[in-house]
DNA sequence: ATGAAAGCGCTAACAC
DNA sequence: GTGTTAGCGCTTTCAT
């Protein structure tokens, strides 16, 4: 059995108040008795226990994390953002993840709030959870999309519109007319910001918008009909990492050549951007600051809705070897 | 403030303990009586606390995962793993990162101990933190690596020595006669099992060890070494995903052809060994299932120690374009 | 089948 | 300074 504080007292001769001051740092302590409890506190390998002490405190403590996916990228470079904040705040973290599917985010947001937590960071899903209870008890803050159901819900952000701006304008005073956006929203849908921002900013040139859901296959497919049967875009940005996984695998596959051939540029920048052949071009968003971010936003006001938009991080465009003038263009360098 | 069990008694006009039995599905509950409770809670919004119910029942709950960091590829799916078996097992997982850094680590594990943990699954850093005293209070089960330190903490390792094994073979197969080794022990120190393993593989081809540490700068300097140093060597393994990169990468600024000029294969598998121009053929270790294994192992045996060794988990050599028959040699096809 | 009461390990008044 | 006491929200005998 683990020691408790009452042990810790009989040990050093004291009363468990006295035990209890010294770990807690609340109350006044002598010198000398301090140094006796602390002594037995050793000698019995002592530990506060962090529930009871919540449970009497009432205080709500550490942080939840909600992701679709841990072994995303991007998720898990957001997830090293709240652990470091986290760390900062003194706060531990629950993890737990959804698979993207909102029925497994009710069931995973219903569990955490039985859990005394300070607030959760949630990348979520879906509407089906009940997210509007889990902000009411502890406060919730949403990271990278927000959910239109729950606008009092902050939600933190990067700012994709001018990351697309950039990289488009980037595309077009490299000369190309002709671009396409691969992951465009199914020709009923609204289209996202992503794509909204894309057409803006396009200006004169032509865009191409090819609809792709976020899975493997639809990627794959989408990134090959794009590029076997319109010859004449010069230039692809696809929406996010599997959709720049495909687009490149699909270019190689048909030996078009990059950038020569086709320029392509993706949002969200990869760990293995560098990798490729040639280096990719990419819209990075700060996942890490985002994460932190979340997590703070949570510690300054615990427990209630803050401004349900901060200002949205930054985007920088890593402009790397993929993306040339297109071809037959005599770009002008 | 949130609804208590007392709230839900008076409420539902039932006394303290019906509430809890019906949550707690322990005792007999009139099904009117449940009804009547159950609808209580649901308009305050209860919920049973996690923390106090654990108080009581002294039972420990969750499983700790510490990991150097959650950002590396293979940890995150070794996370991926261990989410996944406390999901089954109904348990939820407090995270935490060590950088590491022994002293952040030992930090960490002194936090969890306070938690009530069911027990911790680590991927250890170093000998600094007290993980005896942490398997005494709630069982640990590291991954990917034990510590010699702690012989009665069992560790679900990969099986490495197989891999290389089996990633030797297939060069030599290959003709290669000479091959490298990045990532070896310094000149002093111990070489770890992947490094005898090369060795003992390796017959009468000639290993030519080099020494690199596991940091982007080493591992970069140490790849560029061997391929400016040894145009004799038509092969290189690397030890771990940073060597991978760092050979590649090399290769590609020395105008080597992969694998014309030299084969080169990774240890561990990386998401992006399909996006490689040519296709990295590596060694794949299984993290995803390692970490299931080792909170399964927890779950078994919550508290005690396991057997200290269980049979690691095999590996799969995956061939992809990266490794060819040596640089003038005529590889039997 | 249900209620009353006794704690789980801890902190926070309140005495001394 | 230090000890005593009353709970925090819950589970669990033990009565009824």
């Amino acid at each position: 059995m683990t020691a408790t504080i009452k042990d810790v007292a009989a040990a050093a001769g004291v009363g468990i108040a006295t035990v209890s001051r010294v770990f807690s740092g609340n109350g006044p302590v002598g010198a000398a008795t301090r140094e006796r409890v602390l002594a037995a506190a050793r000698a019995l390998d002592y530990r506060p226990d962090a529930a009871a002490r919540g449970l009497k405190t009432r205080a709500a403590a550490g942080i939840g994390l909600v992701l679709p996916d841990v072994a995303d990228p991007f998720a898990a470079e957001l997830a090293a953002g709240v652990l470091a904040a986290a760390r900062d705040l003194g706060e531990h973290v629950v993890l737990d993840v959804t698979g993207g599917d909102p029925a497994r985010e009710a069931a995973v947001v219903e569990r955490l709030a039985g859990q005394r937590l300070g607030g959760v960071v949630a990348v979520p899903a879906g509407q089906d959870a009940d997210w509007a209870a889990a902000a009411r008890a502890g406060g919730v803050v949403f990271a990278d999309r927000a959910l239109a159901a729950f606008p009092h819900i902050p939600a933190v952000r990067a700012d994709d519109a001018a990351g697309v701006r950039a990289l488009v304008e980037y595309l077009t005073g490299l000369g190309h007319r002709r671009v396409a956006f691969l992951g465009a929203a199914a020709p009923g849908a609204a289209p996202g910001v992503r794509e909204r921002a894309f057409r803006d900013a396009l200006g004169g040139a032509e865009a191409v918008l090819v609809p792709a859901r976020t899975s493997r296959d639809s990627a794959y497919g989408a990134a090959a009909g794009l590029l076997q049967s319109r010859p004449d875009v010069t230039a692809v940005v696809a929406s996010g990492r599997l959709l720049g996984e495909a687009a490149v695998l699909v270019a190689r596959e048909l030996d078009l050549r990059v950038p020569a051939d086709v320029s392509i540029a993706v949002i969200d920048d990869v760990p293995w951007a560098e990798l490729c052949d040639p280096p990719l071009t990419a819209v990075a968003r700060p996942a890490r600051a985002m994460g932190r971010r979340a997590a703070e936003l949570l510690a300054r006001d615990p427990g209630r809705a803050r401004p349900a938009a901060p200002a949205p991080l930054p985007t920088e465009l890593v402009v790397r070897g993929s993306c040339g003038p297109p071809r037959g263009a005599r770009g002008r360098p």
